[in-house]
DNA sequence: CCCTTATAATAAAACGCTTTCCTACCTCCT
DNA sequence: AGGAGGTAGGAAAGCGTTTTATTATAAGGG
């Protein structure tokens, strides 16, 4: 029922070949002819039957993105979602689609999801979310020779390729402007000890304060779950301390609206009494009050870069390994400002 | 190179018929038999080529979503992204893979994208933002037997099929809600003209009025661009007309912080002063002071509901028109209080 | 003017599955 | 004992493309 190939060379008079050769814009075949078949699939408004070529070229141009999309997710860390508009906008420039690979699947460990799907070569290429790399993950992806990225820098040293912020440098940053705007005592607000975006914040955090010339204490140092309520009563008992900070670094927005909800109740002023500094951007953020200053990183173009270069590897397999570290900009906002 | 059925019917020494029943679950084939066959999958690591298989069975256990996945979208609009993860879940659990379909396409027009999609058959469904649904696209749905679910109901009447949340309710419970704590003139503040979702709930906030017998005054109902600037001033003026409203009933999260932050530059207190509502809930809310009282849906069931509608409409290419709307609930907090 | 080389076009062989017969064999009635 | 009915298994025909030879035709070179 449905029409193929077939109906168009009939159609124009040709061989399925020379059909072929016009949907794929190859050689060797006459402006006159080519014209005469782009007018017949017009007419019959034919479009080549995507598995069918897939299985005869051998690839899907199908792109797989892995990650868990579990209840709340969006709320929780819309940045992840930016990076796969990112990724997604850019495939689709290119011809690619791109497939949700949802980790978050009832009886199945996640590297079993990602060993089936990248043995049925339902995909291309893989983006993943460098949590869920494990070695035997590694070995899966090496052994196959299946292209990837891991979003975010995986934990351990591997050949695998990856993009990720700056999250030193972001750190530095942070650390730099309180400095810079008075600040001599800093708290640093991270999250859970195996998360290696906190702990590369943290490594940042670190060496710029040492650059600095300043000690850092390690009870200013929290490590907290990703529960609002935790980290609100983790700043509480900071600000409590005999001798608080004057400048507190919040790793992500979550920590952000907790500990200012934290100053406010202990009868603080933002900036005047502690100056506060949050990583990463929300729309939201300019309406908030007290606006925070924050250390933000283009997510999107994060995505493009991903799929930029997976795009890249997938042509040309023997491509060493990349790493793209995307750099983070200061947005001056209300929650810092120049001491007296 | 990569290992095909023919491999595993040789080393298991039965025909790749058999095989292909093994795979499939299907009868006629003997306990001991399926046994071996199994053993020397799992041995060889084998998994069946996904476009083969689609070719040869006519499906491909693929389904589309289509939207537009631009840059910061995920921040406006996080729901969206629920829906999506709400999806992904119950299409995974059927053993469906779910990919975007990127109407952001440039030099493209979003019905040439779905167009193309459908054509070439690279899915067996579509799930898409009623957005984009045009009579072209209508014809083009139907034209084609192409199981599909709208996110939204479209604007017009169509025998398409849709899930939406319940906007009419939602306004009636938000209405209902601001009278019975006290409030006697409520204010709207809506989205663009052309956007459904805001004229349902508008709707749905004129007949409860009316049925509460109160006065629904045009100069109360705002209609607002998605710009919390515009938003702000809109508010502004609202709240100094000559007689201002009691009770703000907020259509989204982006205006619920743009009146929040005019009301209180006005020097106003909430809820003494005024009461507001806002629609969907977000983790953060219970942090933000004051905490909204919002009307919430369960976003990610309802991706669920479409995955699974669509999933049936699929096996059963007759069914009829289907919709589903989803209930909204009422979550009590902080700025509303009943009057004394 | 013949021989080589480039170009157009085609036939036919994959690609790796699913599925529809078809055969062989067994069991069960009557 | 003979046919009806059921089960295991296999041969082979697609599914709709791409691609590799292969052939026919035209163009250039000495």
């Amino acid at each position: 029922m449905p029409i193929t190939i077939h109906d168009i060379a009939r159609e124009a008079g040709v061989s399925i070949a020379t059909v072929s050769k016009v949907i794929n814009n190859k050689a060797h075949v006459a402006p006159d002819t080519r014209e005469k078949v782009l007018k017949v699939m017009e007419r019959f408004n034919y479009a080549p039957n995507a598995s069918a070529a897939n299985l005869a070229r051998r690839f899907s141009r199908n792109i797989l993105y892995a990650d868990r999309f579990y209840k709340g997710l969006p709320y929780e860390n819309p940045h992840m979602f930016d990076i796969i508009c990112g990724v997604s906008h850019e495939l689709g420039r290119k011809g690619y689609r791109l497939s949700l690979l949802n980790l978050d699947s009832p009886g199945k460990k996640p590297e079993e999801v990602v060993e089936e799907a990248i043995h049925s070569r339902v995909a291309d290429g893989l983006i993943i979310n460098s949590v869920f790399i494990t070695p035997k993950v590694e070995q899966l992806l090496l052994g196959y020779d299946f292209p990837q990225i891991c979003i975010g820098k995986p934990s351990f040293d591997t050949i695998l390729s990856w993009i990720d912020t700056n999250n030193t440098l972001s750190s530095n940053l942070a650390v730099e402007h309180l400095i810079s705007t008075g600040c001599r005592t800093l708290a640093f607000m991270g999250g859970r000890k195996e998360d290696c975006i906190f702990m590369d914040r943290l490594r940042g955090f670190r060496t710029a304060m040492e650059r600095c010339g300043l000690e850092t204490r390690e009870e200013y140092i929290i490590y907290n779950p990703p529960e609002v309520e935790t980290i609100f009563q983790s700043a509480t008992a900071l600000l409590n301390l005999p001798s608080p900070p004057d400048g507190i670094i919040c790793t992500n927005s979550l920590m952000a609206v907790g500990t200012v909800r934290a100053i406010k109740d202990s009868g603080l002023r933002i900036p005047e009494d502690v100056s506060l500094i949050a990583f990463d951007d929300h729309p939201y953020s300019p309406m908030v009050s007290p606006q925070p200053t924050v250390i933000d990183v283009d997510l999107f173009s994060l995505g493009v870069h991903a799929g930029n270069l997976l795009l890249k590897k997938i042509r040309n397999p023997a491509m060493l390994i990349q790493t793209y570290t995307a750099l983070p900009r200061l947005l001056l906002r209300g929650t810092t400002k120049v001491r007296a």
